[in-house]
DNA sequence: CCCGGAACTC
DNA sequence: GAGTTCCGGG
């Protein structure tokens, strides 16, 4: 069980998909000195919890280059690798002293969290990693940089239906929204307020996870080893693991009694090495984790499906891993079960196109740079990644298509808050068109990332050609799934599942947009206030329709959307969001 | 030192 | 995508 592999759908190969596969990153190249006794001297944890420094700059920049066979590396470079981090959310600087970085914790966590197997961390060795808070009262607080999880009594972890909502939290909790890339995150962050981060990949955690959850999932990935604190406390504790998710609740025998000594290794164990086993192992993880932050939403929405505790992971999918293809069975959430994963052939990355660039006028014709061709023979065990590119998964994808950046409108005002905007117009649009797809037609793309993100939605919606789901699994699985059940459940009435209709996904992508908006919302307040805040949100019942309700009540924006509240007759759009939702999530198979 | 843009590589 | 390299600016 601790071992215990997950199986990645084979989208989690593919190159586009998963950078596991690819070069190690800096961070976790940070990462694993940080675990060493050995690199004590060139670079530890320091202060804050996953504060690090950089004890001697060269050193670190040397064995960075070394890694990577770069043997130009120096500390001028590393340290601008590590400042691209500081959009990426991974990292930011400790402002006034120097060589002093801190690791953003929700993102990592989040990254890793479905994923990772937690059995396997419980050896943990390194002492290396930061200190813990200890005291910490009840309310034990993540870093600071994650400020919207907020933690409170988990209980809504465990009532099993509260999934979705609880997904949904935890997504918004843990991750806050990341406008763009703009340059000023890093210090939103310090500020306590994450950056707003609308990526999709956040999006899609939000309605995936709940914040409380990841960070339990981060304790038991984390756990002992990993330099992020975690709260031993009460929330997470050990409830967590049966109510979890499926995907958590394939930690058996984690729960183990917090024990401060991190590192990172969720993947790793005790020790990293860079043997078959433990490559493998780290790439798994490596691979979520680069993922979640960067990947498409659309990963997330499988993978409740698609983690199956299974020991082995599916090379290229052929096998039929078992996530893949068609629509597994997948195994029953507590109550509403998901669907299957389609994967979705799209990928667009919407990143937050930078913002303002100083274009520089001139065009200077510079040079490129020289091209050493160095082949330093790698050393040790460190050397492996240097010559060799691994073959692994391969695509075929014909001819290269000259790749289109898309950069998505939105983006910019997603920002902030920009939802209204949004969802009117979605509102409108959706009563308005959204032709009921009779027929099995799947309902393209729409499910899936309609749920996902605007962003994405918006494009993949409507840029690209219908979706196949080869397995018709409801693309949105659970993120929806969840959703929608919940209102159902509720007691809104819809009647069990089968409702066939039109399954449109605007409706849900309405709900979402507005959701996420709100949600952004809050948490950018959240975050401002610190975490600690809990917010209303989470006092509702256990119910899941509650939260949704809940915060749109908050908000006080569009209360019309998901769930109708019972008894009340919203509007009209209400109830047709409902039949559309519940429609969905019977249909889900079909889209 | 630190920051981030820009171009470029892999 | 994730840096790497170069660089002007603070």
């Amino acid at each position: 069980p601790r071992t215990a592999g997950f199986a990645f759908p084979e989208w989690a190969y593919k190159p586009e998909s998963s950078p596991g596969s690819r070069q190690i990153q800096l961070w976790h190249f940070i990462l694993e000195l940080l675990r060493k006794e050995e690199y004590h001297d060139v670079i530890a944890w320091q202060g804050d919890y996953g504060e690090f420094v950089i004890k001697d700059p060269d050193e670190v920049a040397r064995l960075w280059g070394v890694r990577k066979c770069k043997p130009q590396m120096n500390y001028d470079k590393l340290s601008r690798a590590l400042r691209y981090y500081y959009n990426k959310r991974i990292l930011h600087k400790t402002k006034g002293k120097r060589f002093t970085y801190k690791f953003n914790f929700n993102k990592l966590v989040l990254v890793n969290y479905p994923f990772i197997d937690m059995g396997s961390a419980g050896s943990g060795v390194p002492q290396s990693a930061p200190p813990v808070p200890s005291g910490v009262g009840t309310h034990f607080r993540f870093p600071p940089s994650t400020p919207s999880d907020v933690l409170s009594p988990s209980e809504e972890l465990r009532s099993p239906g509260v999934f979705s909502a609880v997904a949904r939290r935890m997504a918004r909790g843990s991750v806050s929204d990341c406008s763009d890339g703009t340059s000023t995150n890093s210090e939103l962050e310090e500020a306590g307020v994450a950056a707003g981060d609308d990526r999709p990949a956040d999006r899609v955690f939000r309605n995936l996870l709940h914040p409380r959850l990841s960070h339990d999932s981060l304790f038991r990935v984390y756990g002992p080893l990993s330099p992020f604190p975690v709260s031993p406390l009460p929330g997470p504790g050990g409830l967590l693991a049966p109510p979890l998710s499926p995907a958590l609740s394939m930690t058996p025998t984690s729960h183990l009694p917090y024990t401060p000594s991190p590192s990172l290794s969720p993947m790793l164990g005790s020790h990293f090495s860079f043997n078959p086993e433990d490559m493998k192992r780290y790439l798994q993880a490596h691979t979520q984790s680069v993922y979640n932050y960067h990947l498409s939403p659309r990963a997330f929405l499988h993978y409740p499906n698609i983690v199956i505790p299974q020991p082995q992971r599916p090379d290229k999918g052929l096998g039929g891993s078992a996530a893949a293809g068609p629509h597994p069975p997948t195994h029953p959430l507590h109550h509403h079960q998901s669907e299957e994963p389609h994967l979705s052939p799209f990928k667009f990355k919407l990143q937050p196109p930078p913002l303002g660039r100083k274009q520089r006028e001139g065009l200077p014709a510079s040079g490129a740079g020289h091209t050493p061709s160095i082949t330093t023979s790698g050393l040790g065990s460190s050397s492996s990644q240097c010559s060799n590119s691994a073959s692994s998964g391969l695509v075929n994808s014909s001819g290269g298509p000259p790749k289109i950046k898309v950069e998505p409108i939105s983006d910019v005002e997603s920002e902030e808050e920009v939802e209204v905007t949004d969802i009117s117009e979605e509102d409108d649009n959706c009563d308005v068109f959204a032709p009921p797809h009779s027929n099995g037609g799947p309902a393209p793309l729409p499910c899936n990332d309609g749920i996902v993100d605007d962003d994405d939605l918006e494009e993949d919606v409507f840029k690209t050609p219908a979706a196949p789901t080869s397995g018709a699994g409801p693309g949105l699985g659970l993120a929806l799934l969840g959703l929608k059940a919940e209102p159902r459940e509720l007691g809104l009435g819809q009647g069990p599942p089968s409702s066939p209709g039109g399954t449109r996904c605007i409706p849900l992508k309405l709900r979402f947009k507005r959701r996420w908006s709100e949600d952004q919302r809050m948490e950018a307040e959240a975050e401002e206030a610190e975490d600690k805040k809990s917010r209303a949100e989470k006092e509702e019942p256990v119910q899941e329709a509650e939260p949704k309700r809940v915060e749109e009540n908050r908000d006080g924006k569009s209360p019309v959307s998901l769930a109708a509240p019972l008894g009340t007759g919203q509007r009209r759009v209400s109830s047709e969001l409902q039949r559309a939702t519940a429609q969905l999530s019977l249909e889900n198979n079909g889209c």
